[in-house]
DNA sequence: AATGAATGAGGATTCATTCAT
DNA sequence: CATGAATGAATCCTCATTCAT
C-alpha cells in the first residue's frame, strides 16, 4: 500500500526521466554534445522545453547521468567476468565479448560521451571512464599474476600485458563503432581470445 | 623564374598559414572545437581576427587542413613499416612504435579532432581517418596471409587478426593519451610485438 | 444567519489569503520582487503554486493588496496625529515617530516595494503612495496656515514648509531603513521636531 | 601627436560607450533594471546586441558603470560645498541646492539605481551610496561642530542634526523626483535653507 | 593585405501562468 | 478546493562571419 502511494506519481515521474533521458541519448548519439540542444531534446521526447528542466538541471546534468548509467553497466559487464571461474582463454574470450558487445548497444553515443565536452567536463567524465578501465587492467594483471603463478602463462610483465588487452578490447570496439569492421561480434572475439592466448599460454 | 617569381607574397602565404594553423592546433588541442574560439586563435596566431579569414574559409576548414596533415603523417609513419623489409615480429614493433609515437605527439590534439565536431563534419573526418586505419589493416592482412603461406606463422584469420593488430595499438594509444598508462614508449611496443608474435608464430 | 452562512468557506479563504500575502510580504522582503517566484510564495506559504492563484489573479496582484495594505496603515499612523490636538512641537514630535516608526515596522519590504517594478506597475503604486504623501502634506500645510493665524509661528511658506517636514521625515526614514543611521526611534524624532519647532517657532 | 595615436580608434570608442551608455540609462530609467532588456538597450543605442557586448561585460556591467559616474558626481556636487567657505544658511542653501539639482538632472535614474537589483547587486549598490551619504553627513556634522564653538549656533547633537539635514534633502529630492512637489529649486532650497537656519543660529 | 568593429542568429535557462486530475 | 506537472515566451550572452577602412 505504501508501495502503491508511489504509484501514481513517481511512475510518472520515472516514466518521464526515462522518456527525456531516452530522447537526449539520442540526440548526443546523432549530434554530439555541442550539437545537441535542449530544444532537440524536448522536441525528441515530445515535451516542452521547460519540462526537460523538471526532471534534470541542465543539460549537462542529462549528459552525466547518462554517463553514469553506462559506465555503471559497462563495468558490470567486463570486470566480474575477468575474475570469475574458469581458464584464461575463456575469461579473454568473455572479456572481449563483454567490451565489444557494450559498445556495440551504446554504440554512437560512447563515442561522443568519451570525447566531446568542454576540457572541465570531460576532465571530470574520463576520470570516471579511466576508474572502469583501470578495473579492467587491474583485474587481468591479478588474474595474470595468477596464472603466471601456477605457470598456466609464460612469464610475462602481467602490467603491460593488462594494458595490451584493455587496449585490444577497446581498440577493436572502437573500429566496429566506426564500422570500419564488421563481422559478428562473437568471432571476433573468439579469434581475439585464441590470439591472445597463443601469445601467453605456457609452452 | 616564374616560380621565383611568387616567392616573396607566396612566403609570406605559407608563413601566415602555417603561424595560423600552429595556433589553432594549439587551442583546439587545449580547448576542444566547440571551445576554441576564431578570436582566440586569432589571439594565439598574434594576427586580426579577420585575417585568419584571409587565409582559412571557416573554422572547419581550419580543422580539417589540421586533420588532413596529421592524417598524412599517420599514414606515413605507420603503413610503410608494415610491408618493409624484416620479419614480422620487427614489423610489428614497428607498426606499435609507429602509432603510439604519432599519438604521443600529436597528444591532446587528436583526442579532440578525432570526436568532437558536428555529425557532418565528422562523418567526413572519419571517412578520412578510415582510409588510413584501413590501409593498416590491409597492410597486415597482407603481410599475414603472405607469412602464412611462406608458414612463418599459424594458420589463422588473416582479417581478423589485422583488425586485431590494429585495434589494440590504437587501444593502446587511446589508453597512453589518457595518461592512464605510462612508461617509455619502446617497451610497451616491443612487449606488444612479442605477445602478438608468439601468439602468431608457427610452433 | 446569511452571515454564518458563509463562515465556514469564508473563514478558510480569509485564512488562506492572510497565510499566502503573509509568505508573500516575506518573500518580497527578502528578495526583492523581481526575484521573488510564485514558487517561493507557494512554498513559504505551505501550499501548491496552483492554490495561490486561486487567491490572487497575478504575481502583480498580490504585490498591490500588501502596498493597499500598507499604505492605508502608513495612512493611519500618519496623517491624524497632525490634524489631533496638541501644540505644532508635540504634532512634530508625533509625525517623526509615526513616519520612523512605520517604515521601521515594514523596513526592508517598503525598500522593494516603493522603488522595484516595471514603470506600469510602479506608476500605479506610486500615485497611491502618493496620495498618503499628499495628504500628509495637506495635514501639515493646513496645520501651519492655522499656527500662523495664531501667530504660534513665525509667518513662512506654508506650503513650502509643509513638502520639508514630510521630505525630511522620509529622508530619515530612508537612512534608517538603509542602516547607514542607528539609535533610538524616540530621540531622533525628538531632535527633528525640536529643530523644525525652533525654526518654526514665533520668537 | 602620441595623442593623436588615440584618436581614431579611440574617440569611436569613447563615443560608442557614451552612445551605450546612455541609451542604457535612458531604458533603465524607463524600465527599471530587470524591465530593461540588451535588447533594448541595443536598440536604443542604435547597435546590434552583441555590439553592446563589446563595450561593457554584462548588464550589471553598464548598470555599475552608471551608477559609478553619477554617484562620483554626486559627491563632487554635495560635500565640497559644506566645506567650504560662508556661513552656515549659505551652505545650507548651497547643499540643498547640490542635492535637488542632482537628482533634478539624473530624475528617474536614481530612483531604480538605488532600490532596484537583486539583493547581492544592491548591497554593493547601496555601500557606495552611503559612501556619499555619509560624507555629506560627516561634513554636516564637522560644520556644526565648528560653528558651535563659534558659537554661531545654538548647543545640539551635531550627528543628529548632520542626520536631520541630509535626510530632509534627499526626502525632498525624492518628492520633486517623484513630481509630487514642483516650482524652481531655488526657492526649495532657499527656503529650507532658512527655516533650517532659524532652527539651528543661536538667538 | 590586414584589421577589428559590428552583426545577429542561436542556445541555455527561468518562471508566470494554466489546467487536468 | 487543491495540486503540481506542463508550458513556452522571454532574456542574457556567445561567437562565427562579414566588411568598411
Amino acid at each position: 500500500m505504501s508501495a502503491s502511494k508511489l504509484s501514481k506519481a513517481d511512475i510518472v515521474t520515472d516514466f518521464r526521466r526515462a522518456q527525456v533521458m531516452a530522447a537526449a541519448r539520442e540526440r548526443f548519439t546523432r549530434h554530439g554534445i555541442t550539437g545537441t540542444t535542449m530544444d532537440g531534446i524536448a522536441q525528441a521526447a515530445g515535451v516542452a522545453k521547460g519540462t526537460v528542466y523538471l526532471y534534470y538541471k541542465s543539460k549537462d546534468d542529462i549528459f552525466r547521468q547518462i554517463l553514469d548509467e553506462d559506465l555503471a553497466h559497462f563495468h558490470d559487464e567486463t570486470v566480474p567476468p575477468i575474475a570469475g571461474d574458469g581458464d584464461v582463454e575463456h575469461k579473454l574470450r568473455a572479456y572481449f565479448l563483454g567490451v565489444l558487445g557494450f559498445f556495440e548497444r551504446k554504440k554512437d553515443f560512447c563515442e561522443h560521451a568519451i570525447f566531446e565536452m568542454g576540457a572541465d567536463v570531460r576532465k571530470k567524465a574520463m576520470q570516471r571512464f579511466e576508474v572502469v578501465f583501470k578495473a579492467q587492467v587491474q583485474a587481468w594483471q591479478t588474474l595474470l599474476e595468477s596464472a603466471q603463478r601456477d605457470e598456466a602463462i609464460d612469464p610475462i610483465d602481467a602490467r603491460a600485458t593488462a594494458v595490451l588487452i584493455v587496449g585490444a578490447a577497446s581498440g577493436m570496439a572502437k573500429q566496429r563503432l566506426r564500422g570500419w569492421v564488421s563481422g559478428p561480434l562473437e568471432e571476433a572475439a573468439a579469434q581475439a581470445a585464441r590470439t591472445f592466448w597463443k601469445g601467453l599460454a605456457a609452452r
